[in-house]
RNA sequence: AGGACCAUAGCUCAGUUGGUUAGAGCGCUACCUUGACAUGGUAGAGGUCCCCAGUUCGAAUCUGGGUGGUCCUACCA
């Protein structure tokens, strides 16, 4: 069979995929398995495939393969999210690009663009994700705004509503001034941030005094309706009930006293801005402050600011700055450093805002969903997730789930009357708000034209908290939420841990009774070398598809999952991914080896009795290897079980394993230990595909003819056996011979295959009754003789093997100075080490207090060091004869 | 301001309940074109386990304090 010589990525990639999604390998029906689900991180439906996707969906890919592997009924469920902020922005920003403003069309006509926009983008991220391999079970592909999801969502508001657990209120909200919408608090990000504190002067009336405020706001001092001062400050003390001017509109304010100013900042004067700041609000309320609204909903100056109206709120604090400096009332300007909160979606600076908004009652819903993880119910990794967790339920505040906006699922509230009389009908569909609005007023002549349903949608994340339960269709059909739920793990970024992670956990509680998922892999931020957040602005992201075009699928997999452990930033660096795909290469030419044997029925025995051993001591390491990796998957420890298996089949196989049974040039090898290494080769590449799943499928076609459905991807995980330790150490030992004459070699200047004579003393490491070994040493290391008994050349170089003494004698002469200084060093440290030992050995109460099984082994370590010296004092010796 | 987490080789990280004069990968250095692979091989250098104190026969590991970093929450005129 002829093997190309180079692996080629691209064709193999797009060829497997497409061979395992017709033989219908990804999807999954409910049966007698035992099922493993996972539902995906749904990624924004107009997003395109980033790092942070890349991490995830490996992540998420790996463990699916692996419980299919293991014979679980696997199904990772993929799907989009509409993102109603992130989409409707950039719906509108397409549209205005075409010269149609959002604000010219009706609600319907805007859907339309929005539904052809996300049927034309839709779909881009998840063909990316089939780029990396992902084992999506396609068929069930979800939308958080397709009819089964928006159904669910419509039910759950009503019910929860009609549980009194929604409700509609006044107050102060995060406004986000460019999408022109509330945000929850979780969507607003805060960062430290300079800005200008500016000092303004106010008389007041009936004195020739004036108060200063410092104020970072200067453009809301056209909204200010109080200037307050703490109480007990003597400064102010008799000024308050007086009335002091705001400038410019010369408006007529009260100085009121109250608790909430501190004196020590600024000048312990605070000007009250009832309708542009939570505190100024809280304090309103308290004085009965009327509340002037200054401010349009995009930020613009309203015309009761009286000034500057239609300037941006930018803009016109410019403008205030400059017109309080001609009319004198500028005290002075510094520059201040305070956290300033910028919307999640647009970055812009948010505008505190009284607005009437629905909310969610959060603290019933907390209550179980924070037992789940503090009992162990649900399990983070890593645990320290926990705490976060717990202190943001134990202080959850209400959650604000209407938004301004077109994209997502209307608020199914209507209303009936104006103003004062104005009555709320929540119920599923109009009509039955109808009814409902007929029998609680008692006319019978209300027509659906009565009645007005809110403008709003409600927030994505109200979708979203529904995912692992909807995604089944778990509100309206029993069968496969029955065997699905609750999926094993999420997998997601912690950033997200409060807007969705959370509100599943208490989606979960309050609608199926039971948690949504028994595990949450939290994985890290993704960063550049210099530990940099990932961004365009910085281009510092690179391009996925790209990478996996350079590297391959498996390479680019290898490299963002070989150092990131569950929860830790993963600081993205392409080199990993080209150690990945040399890694590719590596297996590849291993490949060609093996292909490359002739097989014969008989070979010498000396290959036979050498190659028994190797295949017999791979076994062992295999299942060595086997049982130290079911631990790591059981605890996601994805990237040091990656970092095993690639040093085991670069080392262990590679270099050690193929290289003891590889037959001599020319030659065969017996079919009995081909056979073996092909199997072996084979549990290989069940154990790998989890992680790269292309390059194992080719190879596992490449080993030998198969019958259609023989694929890599649905072979059964290799089952761990026993371990021969003996073998394990006896092997051991040869390899450390070995390395000790190669080690000679290099220093020497000795060719690889120029023999060398190894005289070995008494029966050193059993060789004289291990024909295989002997076989093995002698190959390896390229020894000419093997002698025992017999004179040892005094210029032979002694090397010790477990406490055991082989002379290792070189077709050169070694320079005795050197060699003097080479066994001198070794000498230095294992005295030093004895010391050590010793010490610690004649401290009495060592001795009376550690566990008898510490003393002995450091009563052996002391002997095997003293036996150690003996013997390298009498080489030294000898060299000097 | 309160809290969480972290500090081990140049970089990224392992290091079980305290018990190898501290490990891996990458990088670095030297040598080697040999017949699967130079996308390779062989070897080497490189660490006061952040600092100080304590507990202990014994501390990278436990406790306290300090320093530095990351993050969360709240407030901030």
């Amino acid at each position: 069979m002829q093997i190309a010589k180079r692996y080629d990525p691209a064709a193999v990639e797009s060829k497997w995929y497409a061979h395992w999604e017709e033989r219908g390998y990804f999807s999954s029906q409910p049966d007698d398995r035992e099922p493993y689900a996972i539902v995906i991180p749904p990624p924004n439906v107009t997003g395109v495939l980033h790092m942070g996707h890349m991490l995830n969906n490996t992540v998420q890919d790996i463990l699916i393969r692996k419980a299919r592997l293991d014979g679980k009924n696997a199904c990772w469920v993929p799907g989009t999210d509409h993102a109603s902020i992130a989409t409707e922005a950039k719906v509108v920003r397409m549209l205005r690009e075409k010269g149609i403003k959002k604000s010219d069309l009706t609600r319907e006509e805007f859907l339309k663009y929005a539904w052809e926009w996300r049927e034309k983008y839709g779909g881009i991220i998840l063909q990316q994700l089939r780029k990396l391999g992902a084992s999506c079970d396609w068929e069930r592909t979800a939308f958080t705004m397709d009819e089964t999801r928006s159904a669910a969502v419509i039910e759950v508001f009503v019910d929860l509503y009609r549980k009194g657990k929604i409700y509609r209120g006044l107050r102060m909200v995060n406004w986000d001034p460019e999408a022109k919408t509330v945000l929850s608090n979780e969507e607003v990000l805060y960062n430290d941030e300079d800005t200008t504190l500016s000092y303004v002067t106010y008389p007041v009336e009936g004195t020739d005094r004036t108060l200063t405020v410092a104020t970072t706001r200067p453009e809301t001092i056209l909204g200010d309706t109080a200037i307050a001062v703490h109480p007990d400050d003597e400064r102010y003390g008799d000024l308050v009930g007086k009335t002091a001017m705001v400038p410019l509109v010369n408006r007529k304010i009260p100085v009121i006293a109250d608790r909430y100013v501190d004196r020590e900042f600024g000048t312990g004067a605070l000007k009250i801005t009832p309708a542009h700041d939570p505190n100024d609000y809280e304090i309103g309320v308290r004085h009965g402050l009327e509340v002037i609204d200054v401010l349009n909903p995009d930020g613009t100056m309203s015309p009761k600011a009286e000034f500057f109206v239609g300037e941006d709120r930018d803009d016109a604090r410019k403008l205030m700055v400059q017109a309080l400096q001609e009319l004198g009332q500028l005290v002075k300007t510094e520059t201040y450093r305070h956290a300033v909160g910028r919307s999640e979606r647009t970055n812009v600076i948010i505008e505190p805002r009284l607005s009437r908004q629905w909310y969610v009652d959060m603290q019933s819903l907390a209550e179980p969903a924070l037992k789940a993880v503090l009992e162990g119910e649900i399990t983070f990794f890593p645990a320290k997730y926990q705490n976060i967790y717990r202190h943001w339920m134990e202080n959850i505040r209400d959650w604000c789930i209407s938004r301004q906006l077109w994209w997502g699922q209307r608020v199914p509230a209507w209303y009936l009357g104006e103003g004062e009389d104005e009555q709320v009908f929540v119920a599923p569909t109009a009509d039955e708000a109808l009814e409902m609005a007929r029998e609680a007023t008692g006319q019978a002549s209300l027509t659906a034209a009565d009645l007005r349903q809110d403008e709003d949608v409600v927030d994505t994340w109200f979708s979203s908290w529904l995912w692992p339960i909807t995604v089944f269709n778990g509100f309206q059909d029993e069968k496969d939420i029955a065997y699905y739920y609750p999926t094993r793990v999420l997998v997601t970024g912690w950033d997200i841990i409060f807007l969705w992670v959370a509100r599943m956990i208490m989606a979960g509680y309050e609608w199926k009774g039971e948690r949504p998922f028994d595990h949450v892999y939290f994985t890290g931020m993704v960063r550049d070398k210099q530990r940099r957040k990932m961004s365009k602005q910085l281009g510092n992201s690179p391009d996925a598809l790209k990478l996996i075009q350079d590297f391959g699928a498996d390479g680019v997999r290898f490299g963002i999952l070989s150092s990131s452990p569950a929860g830790g930033d993963l600081l993205f660096d392409e080199s990993m991914c080209e150690q990945g795909s040399k890694f590719c290469n590596k297996i590849w030419n291993a490949l060609r080896l093996i292909k490359g044997w002739q097989v014969a029925k008989e070979t010498s025995e000396d290959e036979r009795t050498k190659n028994g051993m190797a295949v017999e001591w791979f076994r062992s390491l295999l299942h060595q290897m086997l049982s130290e990796s079911a631990e790591r998957f059981a605890q996601y420890k994805l990237s040091e079980g990656l970092m095993s298996l690639y040093s085991f089949i670069w080392n262990d196989f590679c270099s050690w394993y193929l290289e003891m049974i590889k037959p001599p040039y020319g030659e065969a090898i017996d079919a009995e230990t081909y056979e073996a290494t092909i199997a072996f080769f084979e549990q290989i590449c069940v154990m790998l595909h989890p992680y790269m799943p292309f390059i194992t499928e080719e190879v596992w076609h490449s080993l030998r003819e198969r019958e259609s459905g023989d694929d890599c991807m649905v072979a059964s995980y290799p089952v761990a056996g026993t371990v021969d330790a003996s073998i394990l150490a006896s092997v051991a030992a040869a390899q450390e011979l070995i390395s000790k004459v190669r080690e000679l070699r290099n220093d020497n200047n000795i060719g690889r295959n120029d023999p060398v004579t190894i005289h070995v003393e008494g029966n050193a490491l059993g060789l004289r009754d291990h024909a295989a070994l002997r076989v093995l040493i002698s190959r390896l290391a390229v020894v000419g003789e093997l002698e025992f008994g017999g004179d040892i050349p005094s210029d032979a170089t002694p090397v010790m093997i477990r406490k055991e003494r082989l002379f290792i004698d070189l077709p050169v002469t070694i320079d005795p100075e050197e060699e003097r200084a080479r066994l001198t060093k070794e000498l230095d440290y294992y005295k030093g080490f004895v010391t050590t030992v010793e010490r610690k050995l004649s401290n009495e109460r060592f001795v009376q207090n550690a566990p008898a099984e510490i003393v002995e082994k450091e009563r052996r370590k002391l002997a095997d060091g003293q036996e150690k010296i003996r013997i390298l004092e009498e080489s030294l010796a000898a060299l000097a004869d």
